[in-house]
DNA sequence: GTTAGCTGTCATTGT
DNA sequence: ATACAATGACAGCTA
């Protein structure tokens, strides 16, 4: 099994602060990063482990294309069917057999285009497809697929062009390694591809470093558009061409996903127990094919960056992802997440909202009426950790914010009350000179009253009033006065 | 080109 | 042992 002769090994990772969760055997990491997988704090700096993450970091070793959620969808179909998946729409469209290649000048026309370009695809991937998530490692720190290196070059080829004008705003850590793991990787079979996923530019690990599928992402135009490999790959584009090429794109994922369309949003409005995920009303409402095959020589590159500018990141925001999802009953559409579009390629059987919110008794009961794959499994289970610890952040930011708006209102009551203080002690200080002036008043007047037997006032200097506890006042000379104090 | 803010993700720790 | 919440750190994206 940890034979590094079928599988490439790519060099070091140069960027700093990711762990090592993945293992490695033979080049090739299998799953870790689900619960249970590794334990927290477990030894995990293996070299294979760096390893593995450099390779997860090439993000053009994943699939994450629009077309991706077509062969995904037909590979594990293939591989292990899903039991209670009935009534599922992508079964149909990927078994339809392979066509000739995808003309693009003929997606203006909506039906039919999908299967075409899907079809190349499986061409190109779906042999090794099967090879790198067919397998079925019985132990769970062994899920993550294989990827023999005999598979690669296929998978790749179409990607080269990609990368190669898309990758360079990409994942700075997937940059990193691109000089080296995807050097290696590639020339050790005598090709140089270049390729990069979206699902891959989305993470800089991929599916937890390899704990899903590096191919579980629907959103790979690279991959499932084959007429990506007559691109230009030294063809950059503008600013300007970004916008339409994002329209290209979108146009592309429709082609792929108009099976899905029609199976799925039934589903999904149903509520029934198939698919959750990919309804895309989106993309049927903005059918831009026109704009696909006007453009088709900007393919590639234009993808490139549309997976790396417009939406689909490594981390943090998809607010301007292609893939969209229905919000509500509404027409409105909001972004498809990774890890939705991901379920999407592998038919998790159940929506997000449960996986991610179903307490862990009613979670696994779940699990238990499917028959999943262990890379859905670990799909299901990352999906779950990701979705909780994504509402637990939320949380988090929100109680940083709040105690800090918190924390800024009481230092403003602090510094008003102290203000307040300040102008209180002011005041009285200013009362108390003037009752010690009054005091003072009071004395010399009273004092001036004062007389001996002889009638003469007493001097100040000799004598004093003082009162004792109970009020009385007594003239004491100074002389007393100081032998009192002094007792 | 730079920067701040937002967000998702991962690693880690504590419960 | 497992699940999970909380949180710091990081990275990508957008404005």
């Amino acid at each position: 099994m940890c034979s590094t002769a079928n599988y490439v090994l790519p060099l070091r990772r140069t960027f700093e602060g990711f762990a090592t969760p993945g293992r490695l055997c033979g080049g090739v990491s299998m799953s870790t990063n689900f619960p249970g997988a590794r334990p927290h704090g477990a030894p995990q700096d293996t070299e294979m482990d760096v390893a593995w993450q450099e390779l997860m970091a090439i993000t053009e070793l994943q699939f994450d294309t629009p077309g991706e959620a077509s062969y995904e969808a037909s590979q594990y179909q293939s591989m292990e069917p899903m039991v209670p998946m009935g009534g599922y729409g992508m079964t149909q469209t990927h078994q339809q057999p392979p066509q000739a290649a995808c003309d693009l000048s003929t997606t203006n026309t909506y039906d039919g285009c999908y299967s075409q370009e899907v079809s190349v695809c499986h061409h190109q991937i779906n042999s090794n497809a099967e090879a790198i998530y067919g397998h079925s490692e019985p132990h769970p720190s062994q899920r993550l697929p294989l990827i023999p290196a005999h598979t690669q070059p296929s998978l790749m080829a179409p990607r080269e062009q990609m990368s190669m004008s898309g990758s360079g705003q990409g994942n700075r850590r997937s940059n990193a390694c691109l000089s080296q793991g995807r050097h290696v990787l590639w020339t050790a079979h005598g090709q140089s591809s270049h390729t990069r996923s979206a699902d891959d530019l989305e993470s800089d690990s991929g599916l937890s470093l390899g704990s899903s599928p590096p191919l579980a992402s629907p959103d790979n135009p690279v991959g499932g558009v084959p007429g990506y490999q007559s691109v230009d790959v030294n063809m950059t584009h503008s600013d300007g061409e970004s916008d339409s090429m994002t329209e290209h794109a979108r146009a592309v994922h429709v082609h792929y996903s108009m099976d899905y369309q029609n199976h799925a949003h039934t589903y999904l409005q149903s509520g029934a127990h198939t698919s959750y995920y990919p309804t895309q009303n989106a993309y049927s409402q903005s059918n831009a094919f026109g704009h696909w095959s006007g453009k088709q020589q900007g393919q590639s590159t234009a993808l490139g960056d549309l997976f790396t500018d417009s939406g689909v990141t490594s981390r943090g925001s998809s607010q301007h992802n292609l893939y969209t999802k229905p919000s509500g009953s509404t027409s409105a559409s909001t972004p498809l997440s990774r890890d939705e579009r991901r379920a999407f390629a592998l038919k998790i059987p159940f929506p997000m909202e449960k996986i991610i919110n179903l307490p862990v008794d009613d979670f696994n009961e779940l699990l238990t009426q499917y028959t999943l794959t262990d890379t859905q499994l670990a799909l299901v289970r990352d999906i779950r950790r990701r979705g909780k610890n994504k509402v637990a952040a939320q949380n988090c930011r929100k109680r940083k914010l709040e105690s800090i708006i918190n924390l800024e209102r009481q230092l403003n009551q602090l510094q008003a009350q102290r203000e307040h203080l300040a102008q209180e002690r002011l005041e009285f200080k200013r009362s108390l000179s003037f009752i010690k002036c009054r005091l003072a008043d009071l004395y010399s007047e009273v004092f001036a009253h004062l007389r001996d037997e002889d009638g003469q006032p007493y001097s100040v200097d000799e004598y004093s009033l003082q009162q004792t506890p109970d009020g009385k006042i007594y003239l004491v000379p100074h002389t007393s006065m100081h032998k009192g104090e002094q007792c």
